[in-house]
RNA sequence: GGCCUUGUCGUCUAGCCUGGUCUAGGACAUCGCCCCUUCAAGGCGGUAACACGGGUUCGAAUCCCGUCAGGGCCA
């Protein structure tokens, strides 16, 4: 039999990380097993439904180069619905249910006095044939709810968790099929799940509670269960759930950070997954080779933006210039930097690489390069150095720099110039080369002054020592 | 409130099933040092955890019982 997954998010909103987190683990058991991945939009709750989300939900697949084989959308399958769900009543597993908003809150309000377990009281599963019958001919308000059998017990059997007994007296006969005829989760699940071969539901725990029901569903069917798998939840510093109210928690968020793809899903996958060696860098294929539900841990993890820079750095440092070129582009489009000059920009990337955590920091750390902060003359002293040696420094730099061909006018040749210059004449490292630095850049932090050197180019590193002289003449 | 579930450094986790090799390992973060013209990056080193209480055992992070705490679902 041939292993098919899903993944059933609702368009509720944008698509956040816990979510695509549950896709990811999806995909991988599927490709594992070379098996099929599926999409299918889970929309019955109209009311909450987001336009947009849709196509988000699509949008961050793409971004994570995850192909589904097949789509679904639930809002179009109503009458599949429908039909096991009247199934559903002719064998007696189910039942129209007509009572009123007030009568089941008062009835809930009681039962919460006597502390008493709040559920339905099946008062309609009571009703005659030809009372049902003339309700529905009437045309009031419905629903459908699921008759719990009178067992004992029913036993989730789940893959990360085992063994999981539940009472079915404590379980509530739920709404299968609203009053404005959409199926709840429970019935459109189930019965997609089924109708669509799925071999592994895998959701998020959450969803625990509510797993006998949907078993109780399926034998209702008289159909196989599949393979339950409930993840454990990714929570927000707070340990609850992660949420809105936790900050950026849409996925392509992340992306429009400048967070790769590949160190993003690294970094999710091993909230809740580990290799069980000290091994942490993962691609997506090897990702596929090594996964098992057995190394998937039970309990929930903390969302560490700390770690997943880390991955990022780590993940951009093993980037070529040009990988890490095409990677940058949008970003620098973004920041309406003029980047023209490709070769420039890739100058810039060389020597500011090693500090790029998100390539949304090009923006801050590149700016100067494209022009000179107009910066204050007070900058340019190395610590208590006086202002005329400062200039006068800055004057016997140009001089040296201006007799360098363009050709040479590389990092090593123009260190190894000053180099030599600063012990032939006995100077000070700082008091040579903080000037210099803050003559190109204009700013306290930055590359250090050869690498900006010579990223800027002969003509323009003369310039930019010329207006610092200026600003101390 | 009821049901379910989880509990090892601040965080992600290894170890638990198959007790001793655990004075509990790795990574991120943090701190210190080195490098050094700044800030980074890098190198080296440090601080830091078995939720608690009983029990079983020669011996428990590991097995059993209880408690507590967190989380989820329903309300």
């Amino acid at each position: 039999m041939i292993v098919r997954t899903r993944f059933a998010p609702s368009p509720t909103g944008r698509p956040h990380i816990g979510s695509i987190w549950l896709a990811l683990f999806s995909y991988i058991w599927a490709k594992q097993n070379n098996g099929q991945f599926i999409l299918r939009i889970d929309d019955t709750d109209q009311e909450r439904l987001v336009a947009e989300s849709e196509q988000e939900i699509k949008d961050v697949l793409l971004w994570f180069g995850i192909n589904y084989d097949a789509y679904y959308k639930q809002s179009e399958r109503l009458e599949i619905y429908h039909k096991h769900c009247l199934d559903l009543i002719s064998s007696g597993n189910a039942y129209y249910c007509f009572c009123s908003k007030d009568r089941l809150d008062s009835l809930r309000a009681i039962q919460q006095n006597n502390h008493q377990p709040t559920k339905y009281d099946r008062y309609c599963l009571a009703l005659a044939d030809t009372e049902i019958s003339s309700k529905l001919n009437s045309g009031v308000s419905k629903v459908v709810r699921l008759k719990i059998p009178d067992d004992q017990t029913t036993t989730v059997m789940d893959i990360v968790r085992g063994e999981i007994v539940f009472k079915n007296n404590l379980l509530d006969d739920s709404v299968l099929l609203k009053s404005d005829g959409y199926p709840t989760y429970h019935l459109a699940s189930i019965v997609d799940d089924h109708l669509m071969e799925i071999t592994h539901v895998i959701r998020a725990e959450e969803w625990l509670s509510s797993a006998p029901k949907h078993i109780i569903l399926y034998r209702a069917f008289n159909w196989e269960v599949p393979k339950l798998a409930h993840l454990p939840l990714i929570l927000g510093t707070d340990r609850s759930k992660l949420s809105k109210r936790h900050g950026a928690v849409a996925a392509l968020d992340f992306r429009d950070l400048g967070y790769l793809k590949d160190a993003f899903i690294n970094f999710l996958v091993l909230l809740g997954w580990n290799p069980k060696n000290n091994q942490e860098i993962f691609s997506l294929d090897q990702l596929i080779k090594e996964f098992s539900f057995e190394k998937m841990n039970k309990s929930g993890a903390i969302f560490d933006i700390n770690k997943l820079d880390w991955f990022n750095h780590y993940y951009i440092q093993r980037l070529s210039i040009d990988e890490l070129l095409q990677e940058s582009l949008p970003f620098i489009t973004k920041a309406k930097l003029p980047a023209t000059d490709l070769e420039f920009v890739k100058r810039i990337l060389t020597v500011i690489k090693d500090r790029l955590r998100k390539l949304s920091e090009f923006q801050s750390l590149a700016n100067f390069f494209f022009a000179l902060p107009d910066y204050e003359k007070e900058l340019l002293p190395w610590k208590a150095m006086p202002l005329p040696r400062v200039k006068d420094r800055l004057q016997i730099i140009l001089e040296l720099f201006a007799n360098v061909s363009e050709e040479e006018f590389t990092s090593q040749n123009l260190e190894r110039l000053i180099k030599n210059l600063i012990s032939e004449k006995s100077f000070e490292v700082g008091e040579t080369c903080w000037p210099l630095r803050v003559a190109l850049t204009g700013v306290k932090n930055s590359p250090g002054p050869f690498d900006v050197a010579w990223v800027l180019g002969k003509p323009e590193t003369l310039t930019r020592i010329k207006i610092a002289i200026q600003k101390l003449s």
